[in-house]
DNA sequence: TATTGTTATACTCTATAACTATA
DNA sequence: TATAGTTATAGAGTATAACAATA
C-alpha cells in the first residue's frame, strides 16, 4: 500500500508537491489516521460505546460541561447531545446536574463508573507511545513542531 | 489546549510515558487526526457528499472494484456499500460494471464527473502538506520512520 | 427577546439476517 | 454448497425546525 517506498534518492527537479518522499509521508499520515480511528472504534466498542459515546465521555472526564459545550467540542448540533446523553445515562456513566447559576443549564458530568470507564478508553489509545518512546529528544522536537503546525490553523 | 507547552527542561526520571514532551506529541496526534477528520468532512460537504460518499469514490478513483472489496477496505459489512454506491450512482459520479469473468460480481468505477471529484477531493486535503515542505529531507525521514511504525501493526 | 435543552422529523451509516443469481 | 450483491430491518448519529422553561 505504500506509494513507492521510495528508495534513497534525492529528486532535486521537482516541486515539493511531487517529491516521492513528500507523497509517502502524506499518505502514511491517512493510514495513522485510519488506524487512530479503528483503535478509538474497537476499544468504544470493548466497552460497548459508539465512537460518539466515547468522545462525550472523554470529554466529560476531563471536565463537566453544559450539553451546549459539549456540542461546541464535537462541532455538532446540541440536539443530538440530548441522545447520546441519554444513551449514557441509561447506562449509568453519566448524570445530568442542575447548574446553580442558571437553571436552564444542565451538567453533565461521569459517575465513578463513568471516570473508570473514560480511563480505561485513555489507556487503549496508548499505540502512538511506543514507537514514540524509539525516538530521541531532538527527534520527538521535530516532531512536535511540525504537529504544531498541523494542528493549528496553518492552512493558507 | 497543550498539554504543558513544555518547555525546554529535560524530565530524566520519570517514565517515558510521563515525559511531557511524549504527552503532548500524542495530544498533538490526537489533534491533527480531529483537524484531518474535519477538513475531510468539510471537503466532501463541499460536492454535497457524505464522508462515507468521499472515501467510496476516492477509493474506486484509484482502481475500479467489485463491491465486497470496498467493504473489505472501508472495513464494514457489504450490504452497506450497496446504498452508498447507490447514491453515488443516483449522482451520476459511478457506475456499476459487469465483471467478465464472473457474473455475480459488480465492479464500481467513477465517471468521468466522478474522477473530477474525486481529484478536487484530494487537493482539498493538502493541508498536511505545506508544513511538510518545511522540513528538511533528514527530518522527513525520521517522521517518515515513525509514522511506518505507526501506520504497521507495531502495537506489541 | 434571547438562550438552554428538548422533541419531532428525515436522512445516512451501520450490523444482522435472509434472499437471488450465479459459481 | 459456497459466494457476490441485494433487500429488509433496527439502532445510532446527524441536521433542521419548533417547543418549553428560564434568563
Amino acid at each position: 500500500m505504500a506509494t513507492s517506498s521510495s528508495g534513497d534518492r534525492v529528486p532535486r527537479d521537482r516541486p515539493p508537491h511531487t517529491d516521492p518522499l513528500t507523497l509517502e509521508v502524506v499518505e502514511l499520515i491517512g493510514t495513522v489516521v485510519a488506524r487512530y480511528h479503528e483503535e478509538y472504534e474497537e476499544a468504544a466498542a470493548g466497552h460497548a460505546l459508539t465512537g460518539a459515546q466515547a468522545r462525550v465521555l472523554g470529554l466529560l472526564s476531563l471536565e463537566p460541561m453544559p450539553m451546549r459545550r459539549i456540542a461546541q467540542k464535537l462541532k455538532c448540533e446540541p440536539s443530538n447531545i440530548t441522545g447520546i446523553v441519554d444513551r449514557l445515562e441509561a447506562r449509568g456513566l453519566v448524570e445530568r446536574r442542575p447548574d446553580a447559576a442558571d437553571r436552564r443549564v444542565k451538567l453533565a458530568a461521569p459517575t465513578a463508573q463513568g471516570a473508570e470507564v473514560a480511563r480505561s478508553l485513555r489507556e487503549s489509545l496508548d499505540f502512538a507511545r511506543e514507537p514514540l518512546a524509539e525516538l530521541s529528544r531532538e527527534e520527538r522536537l521535530v516532531l512536535r513542531g511540525l504537529l504544531r503546525r498541523m494542528a493549528g490553523g496553518a492552512t493558507t
